[in-house]
DNA sequence: GATGAATGAGTGTTCATTCAT
DNA sequence: TATGAATGAACACTCATTCAT
């Protein structure tokens, strides 16, 4: 195994275990064990154990604002007829962020962590409400511009909206294994939910 | 201090250090230094550290349990006319469970340990998810009944309904301390989203 | 053993090590497999490595202190006919102190540790140079005082004096083991320079 | 960076860290942090660290027995009349000895790690002590045959003479930084106490 | 010449728990 | 009731050293 993949595998079974039972109930006995590599190996990748923390922490932090960059960009582009617009947006922020097993644990693990540590409840506060709950206006924005939704409060109505998705994204996506199961019934019930959010709304 | 208070204030203070850094995180010395008694002197009201969260459990289960029973109750009795049908038995769930000292403390706990432990998965979801769904629907099925409220999927209600409260919760009432303002900030803003829902379900 | 018993045993065995290896050199397995006891016990008996220290330095500046305080007002008493003047104070500074187990590790781990610390540069300094020198100079204007001593400056005179003392203090009583035979040889070769040093003055 | 160079830079920079912290309080990744090389480069220059403690004592004990031999021939040579005899052998010693960056660190070393080792106790004793004493010894017994210095027991005069030096080295010379300053100092202080002495043996 | 990668032994310290008193 | 004294196991981390490249 080269330097470069122990690495990587040191960061990928230390995210799966913290974000499993906690950044403090970890070991790094635990991890070393999974990679497999002696402890003092891990001090040669890493400063120390809470330097793996941060890496990944920095690793989510852009790759989230990569996918929030890029799904504002495609909100931006003329719509293809023929779909729903914001359906390919939202499919994104749903299989690419919410269901994507990096970011899924590091949500997980920033929720858990964020009751010891200030810094980690500001970012769990920013991924988990701010940043969707701004993205999801800018949708209704764009869509009442198009004149594909009456106008009205965007801010209120993407509180409505993302209710339902956070309410299924805690209840399936964010407890115990995320299994495929898990994840289709996530589709499922929130798909309908929103389905109804949107026929109430008059939208077709 | 009697040992029936010795007993008592140990486990007010486990639950307290519980609620806020986990049960992994807290260590008898911390306890016990809060008491203020010797390490060796909680073996003698407890089996160990384990049995001080068992204890806690039960008791919140008996006390939730409790509560909803009482709920019910309330719900099947006749309307008093000039209040809000279901008024007294929503306001008793927000302020006698969500944001009672006891029960928030331990529904924080769970939704850390459930990820380490299957039981308290199981044991988180039926009280934060299943038993308020349900009781939720019977409220509506009740105010169905009643011809307060068109007849519809009351399941389905329910999670719309759940939805925001939980959002909410989760919010302001599930992270840091349990402020008078942070309690004051939920009932305004989720009594802001049961009023719209209501005014679009076409309830007076 | 005693509680009390087992305390004292760990330090000594300390100061034990600590005077001959220096404080970072010895380990907490090392203290305790001697005295015997698990590492673990050692930390009921101290908050950790860094206590045991300051309690060790704390005891000696008690002693110092106190043996200083004795030896000035036995100065400051009348002038016992058939002995000479201050034989006792410096056969009491001499045996009580340079060659006293405890006292003796003391100095020697201060000589080590004032490398690494300004604290213990002071400590040092004021115990092996500052005190003595002002101690001497005292007992200079006490003889000077009785007659027994012509005028002159007492301080340097003590310097001259200490300089004798000082170096038969590092080469006899300041290395390796501190046995019966380099006691003698410093008492024999430190008296040989100090009889020299008055009949040089005119002192009888 | 030679590779010479290199070496050089090694052992320089151990020897600066190791005269203030002790052999074994300097890891072998201080050094090499510093040079700065990998810590297994070192590996290619010596057999490991304790080679780099070797080859500087080795080094020492050469250039401190060249430096004697140099001293004891100026000696030999006829007086330079003018000049006080004695005086560049006496300058030598303390400039280019005492003072000597590189001899006096290792002085500073040897006095922490005789405590440790035997070998070390011996090497330090006969380079502050049996050394030095002989060789003031020799100086006196060059001065008695001139005429200049009262016929007398030169060893007892150069343990009398040396005391002051000694004082003085450790206590300005031996510890903390190896200051402009503190040089200036000993040479005062220890001229004051050398030329008092030599008139107290009536010497012009 | 120099290093990247790895390691076994050891560091001080905290932990929940036991048990005689 | 309560505790003083003790412990084995685990903790994150540092150490000097090795060896293939």
């Amino acid at each position: 195994m080269s330097a470069q993949e122990t690495k990587e595998k040191i960061l990928k079974i230390s995210l799966t275990l913290f974000s499993r039972r906690g950044y403090d109930a970890v070991s790094v006995r635990d991890i070393c064990g999974r990679v497999p590599i002696k402890e003092s190996t891990m001090y040669y990748y890493f400063r120390g154990k809470r330097e793996i923390l941060q890496v990944l922490l920095r690793r989510f932090e852009e790759k989230a604002e990569g996918l929030m960059n890029r799904m504002e960009r495609e909100l931006a582009a003329p719509w293809q007829p023929g779909t729903g617009f914001g359906d390919g947006v939202t499919r994104g922020f749903f299989e690419e962020y919410l269901m994507d097993e990096f970011c899924n644990s590091i949500l997980r693990l920033l929720r858990m962590e964020r009751e010891n540590s200030r810094e980690f409840e500001k970012i769990y506060d920013e991924w988990m409400f701010e940043r969707p709950l701004h993205f999801q206006q800018k949708i209704f924005s764009a869509l009442a511009e198009r004149g594909l939704f009456g106008q009205a409060d965007c801010a209120e109505l993407a509180v409505e909206y993302y209710a339902h998705v956070f309410l299924y994204t805690e209840r399936w996506l964010m407890c115990g294994e995320l299994t495929e199961e898990k994840k289709e019934r996530f589709r499922r019930e929130a798909g309908k939910q929103i389905a109804r959010f949107f026929r109430d709304k008059g939208v077709v």
